[in-house]
DNA sequence: TTTCGATATGCTAGTGACTGTCAGTATAGT
DNA sequence: ACTATACTGACAGTCACTAGCATATCGAAA
């Protein structure tokens, strides 16, 4: 399976890990501010140019995420099959599912939810899948472009997702992320 | 009533309404981006320290809103003797029925849609106003925290006022903001 | 293997948002 | 009028980020 990347390919997936788990030890270490893209690049031996260019951001860093494609594909595959929320909820479920890397995920959520300016760049992506699954919702129900119901459905279902996740980083909650989301799912749904 | 302004708040006032005024102008004008604080500074007769400390950053020149307050205020009064969500899109109607700067806020509005560095900031304040929601329903409800209900509910709440500014702001609907914010709250708490 | 175009890398010199500080000036309250 | 307080402009500095160029590395065809 790794076959299917060249040696480039494989070398950029390679530094992006490495840059990602040293930068998140030492923001978490030393605090995101103090940290200069400078002194993680130096601590991983690369130039502050190359980290630009495979993350553009700082904030990016965080927030790059080798599994973000997963939802995209699950999401397109059931939406065939199943209504649209539940569509949503199992292509996320199925995506969070089998990551071995549950513990540094926890961590980024955790980083996240603290530092602002890197929330605030997490919301503007939230709110281009918004859109995206705002006119998913629309293509599979016929319509060409989303109505304000659909925009609506998806907005409610990207809100659910981000109070399950922010709730589940917290840490109070005992339960898996899965069984958080469908609760929050409902909650948002039932509300009045 | 401007008798309980000092002089230097209302000096502040004026110079805060002449930058943002100004700066609106030359954004629109020359871009956001292409427009430094420099600029605006020198087009305002005033120094660029000055306008940071009145607004702290760039995009909350643009953000900034005399009538922000008005919301928070109308809220805790009626808070008490309707129903929350009844409650919320009163304070955020009444809020913003009469205010004589119409013409501003759409374009501030505009700019804050189509730049997504102030986006995000945006987006940041929501946050913030959406956890003080939901803490001001729990209140209201007898609960010292807010429950995961709560939550739900003030997010539910402000995904449906964004989804009503952003339609409005975008100008292919005739309606008023007014109606326009009933008809995004009934949708989507009609979803499912 | 050799060659050659395409990519990735590091370096340097910017730009511009933002911070901290300091000295000078205007205001508020006595 | 007098003094403490707050406001202002100026200056220096930090850091995220960009653009351009020289060099090295890779990939695929010859």
């Amino acid at each position: 399976m790794s076959q299917r990347l060249t040696l480039r390919q494989r070398n950029r997936l390679l530094t992006m890990r490495l840059v990602q788990s040293t930068a998140m030890d030492m923001f978490e270490r030393d605090g995101y501010e103090k940290s200069t893209i400078e002194d993680v690049a130096a601590a991983c031996a690369v130039s502050a140019s190359t980290i630009y260019r495979h993350f553009t951001t700082k904030e990016n860093v965080v927030l790059w995420d080798e599994r973000d494609s997963v939802i995209d594909d699950e999401l397109g595959r059931l939406l065939g099959s199943l209504p649209p929320v539940q569509a949503f909820r199992d292509a996320v479920v199925a995506a969070l599912a089998d990551r071995e890397d549950v513990e540094l995920f926890r961590r980024r959520l955790r980083l996240i939810y603290s530092q602002p300016s890197i929330w605030s760049v997490a919301a503007l992506q939230d709110r281009q899948n918004r859109s995206e699954l705002a006119r998913a919702f629309a293509l599979t129900a016929g319509r060409n472009a989303p109505s304000l119901r659909d925009e609506s459905l998806a907005a409610v279902c990207l809100v659910a997702l981000d109070i399950a996740l922010e709730r589940w980083q917290g840490g109070r909650e005992r339960e898996p992320l899965a069984t958080l989301i469908d609760r929050s799912l409902t909650s948002v749904f039932e509300s009045r």
